[in-house]
DNA sequence: AACAAGTATTTCAACTTTCAACTAAATCTT
DNA sequence: AAGATTTAGTTGAAAGTTGAAATACTTGTT
């Protein structure tokens, strides 16, 4: 549903520092992130996936729960468990109570390849974000974006 | 370079809680702002493009510049902008003082195009970003990644 | 029990992005 | 001024992403 506004309130200097600050700042933020892991051929994706995968009990898990956990596609998290499942550090078993599903297992290699990435990952994270930033920051940017994905969770609902 | 992180200090749940909710809320905000965008047949990246070309004087600009300024790659600055010729948004020219480059210009068609999307995407930065933040959240969330950005240039440049 | 509707996941086709190689022009070196 | 280096930009292939359609199973309804 397109919107029409026809008055529309363009941001003002304040609106706008703080909106380009975020954006820009964030781009390079995980462009960052993302090249610290390569040694570990990894990229963020991925390494979200695998660590949700090795929270689990058993550091097994359905497809469509890893998929929601991770934050990724459906679609794209087959294509990554396959390129994974290549590796060796995943394999997938058909869900026996449930025959239309499959389980995400962790193998033992792929709990060793996120175990030597954690470290660095953490460190990078530290180094570039959460070192950077004082306690009180800390807690103002939990609320902040805790709010603003309550927020954009209502419009979703709102948007129907 | 990776790096040996032999004790590494794991995040605390305050600092965890500011890291989750940054990357979390981030993803979702940028697919949104995405997803409104749907509709004028633009992505964030090229709504980017076309927005910094329409600021630049005479509405042209080096490939180059531009694909600095929008933070994109040359080559796919290259590629986009032949999807975004063939839609005629802009053309390209090659430029007569420096005759290895080209300059990208932007049509009026183009310019009609990015004057059609802008308000809708302000209001869905407003909306979903700005609109959710205080004066004094925003000027807060300014300074906070204006540091983070200047701190990954000084990164970048020490690791070199 | 049969059938419709729903769910879990994969596959396919179209598209986008990245990577490395390439062309052509400009600039630097001696 | 020849040769080497750098810079501007493009290209094609490979890799990645997406959404829709396909497959296979489950659940609910009558």
């Amino acid at each position: 549903m397109a919107k029409k506004a026809l008055s529309p309130r363009w941001l003002n200097p304040r609106e706008m520092k703080a909106w380009r600050a975020y954006i820009i700042a964030s781009r390079r933020l995980l462009e960052a992130l993302d090249t610290d892991l390569v040694g570990f051929d990894l990229s963020m994706a991925d390494y979200e996936v695998l660590a949700q995968l090795s929270d689990a009990p058993g550091r097994r898990m359905r497809m469509s729960e890893l998929a929601e956990l991770a934050m990724v596609s459906k679609s794209r998290l087959s294509h990554r468990m396959k390129v994974m499942e290549k590796a060796g550090w995943v394999k997938r078993e058909t869900c026996k109570e449930d025959k239309r599903g499959y389980w995400a297992i962790m193998t033992e290699k792929g709990w060793k390849a996120i175990v030597a990435a954690a470290p660095s990952h953490v460190a990078s994270v530290r180094k570039r974000f959460v070192d950077q930033l004082s306690t009180k920051e800390q807690e103002n940017i939990a609320a902040i974006f805790g709010h603003i994905q309550e927020e954009l969770r209502e419009q979703y609902k709102a948007e129907d």
